[in-house]
DNA sequence: TAACTTTTGAC
DNA sequence: TCAAAAGTT
């Protein structure tokens, strides 16, 4: 090589883009010979089904991240290193094996990473190399914003107001890769491969390609081009789950394909704007992200446990009962149309709309008496866009346990949100066919149709756990009315207790 | 980022 | 008589 001086290895993870990258940035600046890695980790897909569409995104966002590395570089044989291992021994041999002296790799605050990082560290020590790690994935992490007594904050709006104050041009600019952009290395010969396929890695296509969910960086790119004209809107549609209101950026959030800075820069400047109110709105949603990967790296035992600890005395519903029920709503089998819809967007896409979270968690904390880690759990199985500190965030928000959660007391009618939100039934149309000939007054209750307004609709009603046809939909699996009673007595509990 | 019940007040 | 406001969970 005609290069001299230090060699760095960018050890990459959920930040698959190769512009505005912390660790890379920071690795080109202090080294003339610069390696990029991304590991699949066994002991993450280990656990995984042999088809999911995460793993996908993730296969086609390399392809990108590879061209995109080696367009950087100007050289074809630059690119990105795969490997697939145990990262406490892949990473330390990579790095002896390219020489490297250090690693450097983006913040990640999940209790997991943080011990995986702990041990890769102490593996790369033993070797005498260094592991530098940065802020890149949020705007403020950690103790970056404070109440005035130091404490981290734990109700949302104050720390929202913090966090504006705390904000400005230089938070907000993107790290200038391309300056450095020489000190790219081209790999060793051995590692100059495309990225694998789904197949090298052990895993079975799904049916990512067929939803409108473009991967990579251009994909985030075009999906961000396609929401800006959106953003002064945006505080107007985006409660209607039938309207195209949200960014549909969140699954590029969480794999970095988007920087973060770059979305909260056209919030930010376009929140100056008189006439776009849609963008403080957004800008706001992309606040509660870091509000939740704060409290998370503060309070990691909300992984497991309540954020307020009164709450963990409540009692949910247990046994081969609570089974059925849970077995009900994962499969959209709930009786309530617009909670069957959303279950079923989840389902077949990886995606549900915001406001459709929270309407089926809270149906199945405060409607069917379940754990909120069950539904956190199965979230956690399904969603393309799954982190764990939002995930988390949102779960325990709708349940009532968590920090500035709303007040126990506040039940979501199912019923009252299909007609606020979907009206003339047009999301429990696209995802509930057999629904959609009733007309715009009962699709939000099928129950409530006489005899002859089911014949007219083609429609059979059947009884929970009865086989279903295809013109066929189940009786409600509760009454709502009797659950939200019940709800109120479950949580009296804490009433007690606080 | 609630829903439900009761009270109030205009007509 | 009914819609809006207020009180409750």
């Amino acid at each position: 090589m005609a290069h001299s001086g230090p060699v760095g290895l960018v050890w990459l993870r959920r930040d698959l883009r190769a512009c505005d990258h912390a660790a890379l940035f920071h690795a080109l600046r202090s080294c003339a010979q610069v390696h990029c890695i991304f590991l699949f980790d066994q002991a993450i897909l280990a656990p995984l089904p042999r088809a999911d569409r995460r793993v996908e995104f993730i296969c086609d966002s390399l392809a990108s991240l590879d061209t995109a590395l080696r367009a950087l570089a100007g050289h074809p044989q630059a690119g990105l290193i795969v490997r697939q291992g145990l990262a406490e021994e892949e990473i330390p041999r990579l790095a002896q094996q390219l020489g490297a002296t250090a690693v450097f790799a983006n913040h990640d605050d999940e209790p997991q990473s943080l011990a995986r990082d702990a041990r890769v560290r102490a593996a790369l020590q033993a070797g005498g190399v260094a592991l530098h790690t940065f802020k890149d994935h949020v705007i403020f992490e950690r103790d970056e914003v404070l109440t005035l007594s130091g404490a981290p904050f734990s109700v949302f709006t104050p720390y929202k107001n913090a966090w504006l104050r705390k904000l400005n041009a230089f938070y907000l600019s993107a790290y200038p890769v391309e300056r450095y952009a020489q000190h790219l290395a081209p790999r060793p010969e051995s590692e100059c491969r495309p990225p694998p396929g789904l197949a090298d890695i052990g895993f079975a296509p799904t049916n990512l390609r067929q939803l409108a969910l473009p991967t990579g960086s251009e994909g985030a790119a075009r999906l961000l081009a396609d929401f800006a004209p959106r953003l002064a809107q945006y505080d107007q549609a985006r409660d209607f789950p039938a309207v195209k209101g949200p960014s549909y950026l969140s699954v590029h959030l969480r794999f970095g394909t988007v920087s973060i800075r770059e979305l909260a820069r056209l919030a930010w400047a376009q929140a100056q704007q008189p006439d776009s109110p849609g963008a403080a709105t957004w800008l706001s949603e992309l606040i509660w992200r870091d509000f939740y990967h704060q409290i998370l790296a503060h309070h990691p035992h909300v992984v497991r446990q309540s954020f307020k600890p009164a709450y963990d005395a409540i009692v949910w519903e247990s046994g081969a009962e609570a089974e059925r029920l849970f077995a009900a709503w994962c499969q959209g089998r709930t009786g309530y149309p617009l909670v069957d819809a959303a279950m079923a967007q989840l389902n077949q896409t990886g995606y549900m709309h915001n406001r459709l979270r929270m309407v089926v968690a809270s149906f199945l904390v405060k409607d069917l008496g379940i754990d909120w880690r069950w539904g956190e759990q199965y979230f956690a199985e399904q969603l393309n866009d799954f982190d764990l500190a939002a995930n988390n965030g949102g779960w325990q928000w709708a349940a009532s346990t968590g920090c500035d959660a709303q007040p126990y007391f506040r039940i979501f009618n199912p019923i009252s949100q299909s007609e606020k939100f979907d009206a003339a039934g047009r999301f429990i149309r696209r995802y509930l066919p057999q629904l959609a000939a009733l007309p715009d007054k009962l699709i939000h209750a099928p129950w409530k149709a006489g005899p002859l307004e089911l014949a007219a609709a083609g429609l059979e009603l059947v009884g929970a756990g009865e086989a279903m046809g295809p013109a066929s939909y189940p009786r409600p699996l509760v009454d709502h009315a009797q659950a939200r009673e019940r709800t109120l007595a479950r949580y009296a509990v804490v009433k007690a207790k606080a």
